[in-house]
DNA sequence: TAGATTGTTAATCGATTAACAATC
DNA sequence: TAGATTGTTAATCGATTAACAATC
């Protein structure tokens, strides 16, 4: 099977998502893809490559078996078999994410979170119990963690980063306005706020439109 | 001018956060698109480009003004000119956006919060008096609120989303993990973890490399 | 002047969409 | 069978990169 590209992945998990959802109302078996190209605004062709991408086929006027598309996903994404991640950084964000239930369905199990403030280290979030920074890097090879997440101010970012890589992290995901770097091999993922701010300040703004 | 594409605004956000820190550091007075390209790894063809679009020119082998660069920019996003946003949902996510000092430096001023928990109604957080949803549409005809930011559960969103679009807002920045849909001229922007989670568990994910 | 850099036109690349034969 | 739908090849579209004349 050929890599799959962003993009595609994209919209994989887009008929995941709507394809759990009808599963979970409707008792329907097969689904065309003209049928879930429209419900989620994609060209039918492209739905069609990308079931073939993943090896999957369809039968001629009956579409694609909903359940065998949900579960080649699931495949592709490995969401059930969790990979353990920690937390860097138990600030409201942090701690928001500690919270959030959502990382589970998606093949990810935070299994600690770590902070470098002695006036966190020790309480409770969301059931976990904060662990000094220090111990952060045993921790990593131990248990050999192979993600981290990253919710700590920027000016430390890059240094923290740094030491996780050392201690054999493949990937990071940044919560952090700044754009890390780390050795190839190891994938960075930014979660930009501001890529977002900038396109709504964009389309508030009349400027451009004014000027034609 | 032309309007600008979305890679094109993704950009300059970049040319724009690197030339800040670069004047904050240095007395830099002009940038070559090959400096430039270098550093943020885009293509200098690229980088002339996205400049001329915005109107700006630069000297043969001297390069571009960097003050000049950085003001267009903040034109464009019109970041000196702040829209109103209301943040509704102050939930642990809701709350740690509204101590976010980030929205300031993108044009954007949070003026109020909303919430329909009568526990969290009237209690303050980060200096914001929390309101009643009840309140919600009076308060964004008022003040002609353009942009909503939605930090709800997945369930409300679409409800909530209907009533602001009906008040007048313009734009509807979601972080809930549902497609939401209103009238065209209303921009609704989502951040979904799940995009991020997905490239993760993919990257993290044996499985299409093992069967090639 | 010589050489570096811009601005622009042409070529390439990748992704999306259209067309259509094969199939159920 | 007739007609709808798949799977695939070709065409289109847009974005990126290369080439190069104009310019300082």
């Amino acid at each position: 099977m050929e890599p799959l590209r962003p993009v595609v992945l994209e919209r994989l998990i887009r008929y995941h998502r709507y394809l759990s959802e009808l599963t979970a109302r409707s008792s329907l078996h097969a689904i065309t893809s003209a049928q879930l190209g429209a419900a989620l605004d994609i060209d039918p062709t492209q739905v069609r490559k990308d079931f073939g991408a993943m090896g999957l086929t369809g039968i001629s006027r009956v579409g694609y078996e909903v359940c065998e598309v949900c579960r080649a996903i699931r495949v592709v994404f490995a969401f059930d078999h969790p990979h353990s991640a920690i937390l860097v950084g138990t600030g409201r964000l942090g701690s928001a994410l500690l919270h959030c239930p959502v990382f589970a369905r998606f093949g990810l199990r935070i299994v600690a979170a770590f902070d470098n403030d002695p006036a966190r280290i020790g309480t409770e979030i969301a059931g976990f119990q904060v662990r000094s920074a220090r111990t952060m890097r045993a921790f990593v090879q131990k248990h050999h963690i192979p993600l981290a997440i990253l919710t700590i101010p920027e000016a430390a970012s890059q240094r923290v980063t740094d030491r996780l890589v050392a201690a054999g992290v493949k990937v990071i995901w940044s919560f952090a306005p700044t754009r890390l770097t780390a050795p190839g091999g190891v994938l960075i993922r930014h979660e930009h706020f501001s890529l977002s701010l900038a396109h709504i300040a964009y389309h508030l703004n009349p400027y451009p439109a004014s000027t034609t």
